[in-house]
RNA sequence: GGAGGGAUGGGUGAGUGGUUGAAACCGGCGGUCUUGAAAACCGUUAGCCUUUAAAGAGGCUCGGGGGUUCGAAUCCCUCUCCCUCCGCCA
C-alpha cells in the first residue's frame, strides 16, 4: 500500500509511475476530492466530539452537586445525532480511499528499466554456459516417466491436470534439493529456518498484497477463512505483523520450505506439459526484514544467495532486472533468476527476488524503532531460494546422458547416499 | 464435536457507567549516590489520525465489529483468538 500522504503530495508522480507499470490511473481520478472531503468531514466530527467530551464532564460535575442537567442533555442528544451522521459519511469516504490505495501496485524504483512487457527486461549477468548436446535432449516430461521417477497420468487420476507424482528416486531428489537449499541458506548465508502453516487467513494475504486484487489466483478452503499459501512469502512476511521491532534486530533473515498452491487461473494453455506450471509445487523461500536504507544492498545479497544454489548445482542461469511492466504488484524492484532449459532452448524463471520497500510493511503494519525514536516502516524483501520443482526438472534436463540416465550434480550426492546417477 | 472461563499499555495485573489513556508491580530509559557496578531513591516510559511553519490544540484506540447512553475498558449483541475439562485424533 502506498502512503496516503505521499499520494496526496505527489499525485502526478504517482500517476506517471503507475503508467510506467502499465497500470490504470483512472482509479485515482476522484482521489483529490475524496481525500479533501474526507478530511473536511473528519474535522467537523472531531470538533463536535471535543464539545461533547467537555460537556459530558460538566454534566458529571453538575449532577454531583444535584443540579438540573436536562437542558445540557437535550443539547447533547442533538449533537450526538450530528456526530453519528458525520461519522457515517466519513466512514464511506474512508473506505473508498482505502480501497483505492489497496488496489494500487507499488511504485517502481528509479533504477528499474521502463518497459511494457518481458521484452523490456534487462540481463544483469549470467553464469555458466548452456551445454552442447551431441544427441537430441529429451524434455523432462518424457525423461521423467521413462526413468520411472515422475508420473503425470496417475496424478491426473487422483487430483487432476497440473499435478505430478514423484516416485522413488524422483521423490528423493525433490527432498534432497529441499535439504540442500535449506542447509546452504542456514549454514552459510545466515538465514533462520521457519516452517509456517500452509494455510493462512485473509488478513495475512492482504498484508503481502495478494488480496483483495488477486483472489482468483488462490485456492480457498470452502466455508472457512483459510486459503492455501501461494508462496511462503505470505506467512513468513506476516510473522511480525502489528509488531514494532528494535532497529538492532534488523535485518531479520528467514528461509522456509513450503508447498505452494496456485490456481493458475488465466494461464490456461501456457506450459501445459511438464512440471513448469503446477497447482502445487515446493519452494524454499528467502524473506528479509531490513532497515529502509539497507534494503537495496540486501536485495543484491539475496539475489546472490539464490544464485549460489544454481551455481553449486552447476546449472547455467542469468539474472535479469524486470522492467516496470513485468514486475509483481508489491515489488519496487525485482531480479529474476532464469535457468537454462534444453527443452525450451531458453532461460526460464526459477527465482524471483523482490524489494517491496515499505509497501507490504504498510499493509501488514510492520514497524521498527531506532532507540527511543518514532516508529518507522521497515522494508521487506522476498526471493525464491529457489523453486524446487523447476530445479528438479532443470537437473533432469541439463544432466541427461545419451543412454537416458541422469548424472547427479556432485553437491547433491551427499543428500542421496552418494548416488551419482539416476537410471 | 460438547461444557465452562478469559482477552486491559513492553510484561504481570487492578479497574463493573462520569477528569481512567488507564492504579500497582516488573521491565526499559534518564538521574542521584558510588572509584565502577549493584542496591536504594527520584523522574520518565503506548500507538494512530486531524490541524499547525512550529509550539500547541483536538480526536480515536482497553481483542475486532455493531448497539444502549449526555457519557462505556465498564452494560447488551456478534465475531475472532486463547485457556480448562470431556470426546475424537496424526
Amino acid at each position: 500500500m502506498l502512503d496516503l500522504r505521499f499520494v496526496r503530495e505527489n499525485l502526478e508522480l504517482v500517476k506517471q509511475k503507475l503508467k510506467d507499470r502499465g497500470a490504470a490511473t483512472s482509479v485515482l481520478d476522484g482521489f483529490e476530492d475524496l481525500d479533501r472531503e474526507r478530511r473536511r468531514l473528519l474535522s467537523g466530527a472531531e470538533e463536535r466530539k471535543a464539545r461533547r467530551n467537555k460537556v459530558s464532564g460538566e454534566i458529571a460535575a453538575l449532577k454531583q452537586q444535584g443540579r438540573d442537567v436536562s437542558a445540557l442533555v437535550t443539547e447533547m442528544q442533538q449533537l450526538g445525532t450530528e456526530i453519528a451522521s458525520l461519522d457515517r459519511e466519513d466512514k464511506t469516504y474512508d473506505e473508498k480511499l482505502r480501497d483505492i490505495l489497496a488496489a494500487l501496485p507499488n511504485l517502481p524504483h528509479e533504477s528499474v528499466p521502463v518497459g511494457d512487457s518481458a521484452a523490456g527486461n534487462q540481463e544483469v549477468r549470467h553464469w555458466g554456459e548452456p551445454r552442447h548436446f551431441d544427441f537430441p535432449p529429451m524434455p523432462h516430461w518424457e525423461l521423467g516417466p521413462k526413468l520411472g521417477i515422475l508420473d503425470f497420468e496417475r496424478a491426473a487420476k487422483i487430483a487432476g491436470a497440473r499435478f505430478a507424482v514423484y516416485t522413488g528416486v524422483g521423490a528423493r531428489l525433490e527432498r534432497a534439493l529441499a535439504n540442500f537449499m535449506l542447509d546452504l541458506h542456514t549454514r552459510e548465508h545466515g538465514y533462520t529456518e521457519v516452517l509456517p502453516p500452509f494455510m493462512v487467513n485473509s488478513a495475512t494475504l492482504f498484508g503481502t498484497g495478494q488480496l483483495p486484487k488477486f483472489a482468483g489466483d488462490l485456492f480457498k478452503i470452502e466455508s472457512t477463512d483459510f486459503w492455501l499459501i501461494p508462496t511462503a512469502e505470505v506467512p513468513v512476511t506476516n510473522l511480525y505483523r502489528d509488531e514494532i521491532l528494535e532497529a538492532e534486530e534488523l535485518p531479520i533473515k528467514h528461509c522456509a520450505w513450503t508447498a505452494c498452491f496456485r490456481s493458475e487461473a488465466g494461464s490456461y494453455g501456457k506450459d501445459t506439459r511438464g512440471l513448469i506450471r503446477q497447482h502445487q509445487f515446493q519452494k524454499v523461500e528467502l524473506v528479509k526484514f531490513t532497515l529502509p536504507e539497507k534494503s537495496y544492498e540486501e536485495l543484491e545479497s539475496m539475489t546472490r544467495d539464490a544464485g549460489e544454489v544454481l551455481e553449486r548445482l552447476g546449472l547455467p542461469y542469468r539474472v535479469v532486472t524486470l522492467c516496470t511492466g513485468d514486475m509483481g504488484f508489491s515489488s519496487a524492484k525485482t531480479y529474476d533468476l532464469e535457468v537454462w532449459l534444453p527443452s525450451s532452448g531458453d532461460y526460464r524463471e526459477i527465482s524471483s527476488c523482490s524489494d517491496c520497500e515499505a509497501f507490504q510493511a504498510r499493509r501488514a503494519n510492520l514497524r521498527f524503532r531506532r532507540g527511543r525514536g518514532k516508529s518507522e516502516w521497515l522494508h521487506t524483501l522476498n526471493g525464491s531460494g529457489v523453486a524446487i520443482g523447476r530445479t528438479w526438472l532443470a537437473i533432469i534436463e541439463n544432466y541427461q546422458q545419451e543412454d537416458g540416465s541422469v548424472v547427479v550434480p556432485e553437491a547433491l550426492r551427499p543428500y542421496l547416499d552418494g548416488l551419482d546417477r539416476i537410471g
